[in-house]
DNA sequence: AATATAGTGTGTGAAAATTACACCATTAAA
DNA sequence: TTTAATGGTGTAATTTTCACACACTATATT
């Protein structure tokens, strides 16, 4: 990193996002690449301070905005990073979150505040360096997000509101990066009755069209009324 | 609360402590008596401000030892608390962190800061109003050990070093809230392979004394050396 | 119309894990 | 010696998990 003189500051509060997508069969993350310094130019999760009078989680959601364009992600807390030296220009605590949401939303990627020079999606095997200890929080929130697809229906967020099972699968294979038996795996999913089938199926395969589920919160709700409140 | 002029704030971020531990069959968890405003008198968390210069784990620590006089204790942040309106004074932004330990180290509780009058222990159940959002914090902790007593060894933290099936039921009973089966249960956890039966048996008692046994962290980690870098 | 292609959709048996369940053994104290 | 209290043990039924292979269907190509 190159040497410049910047004002330096006391003891701020931050905000890191590790935003989760999952398209065409890879999972991803939204990156972007900063615009000032220190480590202009480098590619960092969005982040940016916590302001005085708002929440931790409002501010995640208003950073997340302000930086790339996206809104209304249902956001969680999954550590908070509190090492002296992790910024350059003096102490910083950072908060980090996570989303799972779906690429094909064509929501497009505009960041507002010209911190950041553009936002853009960017699969999680072979991700470059980043700025500050982004990489150590990227790597705790996706071993967070791993474990909790097992007890979590996270993966729904991730695919679109229509599915086929074969995607479904596939969201698990790539997150748990092992590759699942087809039969078992339907069997299993099925089981637990909270997918609805729905009379649609794919449209514009040049093969046979799969049918298309969707996630019935509702039954899911209902099956697991036990431990919602153990979601903290 | 009473009214009492006080200095206000900026920004602060402060820790508080969730320390578990067992005793006579009962799950509890360590309270201080506040002897400052706000809330004084009150029964709290331990908790204080983080300095400039430590990392919050190191401050973690370190407050926990100057309201308690406990030491060296294995603790772990669980969830940040960053609501606005937290603290009556201003903005207070606190990372929570939890252990588990033996009560029955002899360790004697006597604080070092006069900012708690005093340290005891206090059952889980039928816990006291207590400051702050302290009741929310400790109800978000005790969630998380709940979880955590499935697929982590947290119990054996509670537990003397040596201790008999007996005593690592009545914990499992205890922090789950429900009766186990004796026999389903030894089995299962003898099935592990990581208690050490030892050629010792309990002292003192009335009845037909159990055998003793021990943690065996080297043969955990090694029937579960995977995902041990999943913690986090 | 025939065929190639690519992914969909289905069942069974073996092994492992979980659950339910009851009685005798041992010790100290009365 | 009796009593009170807890320790310690096995088996069968059920459920869950896992391994495994082939026919079906929609489309594109010739």
């Amino acid at each position: 990193m190159e040497e410049v003189k910047l004002p330096t500051f006391d003891s701020v509060f931050s905000i890191d996002c590790v935003i989760f997508g999952f398209e065409a069969g890879e999972l991803k993350i939204l990156l972007i690449e900063r615009n000032e310094e220190p480590f202009k130019d480098w590619l960092a999760l969005p982040g940016y301070i916590v302001e005085q009078d708002e929440s931790i989680d409002d501010a995640a959601e208003r950073i997340l905005y302000e930086l790339t364009g996206l809104r209304d992600l249902h956001m969680q807390q999954f550590h908070t990073f509190g090492e002296v030296n992790r910024h350059p220009q003096g102490r910083v605590i950072t908060v980090a979150y996570y989303a799972l949401i779906r690429i094909n939303g064509q929501k497009e990627l505009r960041p507002i505040s010209h911190y950041a020079r553009k936002a853009f999606w960017h699969p999680v095997n072979e991700l470059p360096k980043l700025a500050f200890d982004h990489s150590e929080i990227f790597k705790t929130g996706f071993n967070k997000i791993r474990r909790r697809l097992n007890y979590q229906p996270i993966a729904f967020e991730l695919l679109p509101e229509k599915f086929t099972l074969t995607q479904l699968q596939s969201l698990y294979e790539a997150v748990e990066n092992k590759k699942l038996d087809k039969r078992n795996f339907r069997k299993k999913m099925l089981s637990y009755g909270f997918l609805k089938e729905l009379d649609e199926k794919q449209k514009g395969v040049s093969y046979r069209a799969a049918k298309l589920y969707k996630f019935d919160r509702r039954k899911y709700a209902k099956i697991f009324h036990n431990d919602l409140n153990l979601d903290k």
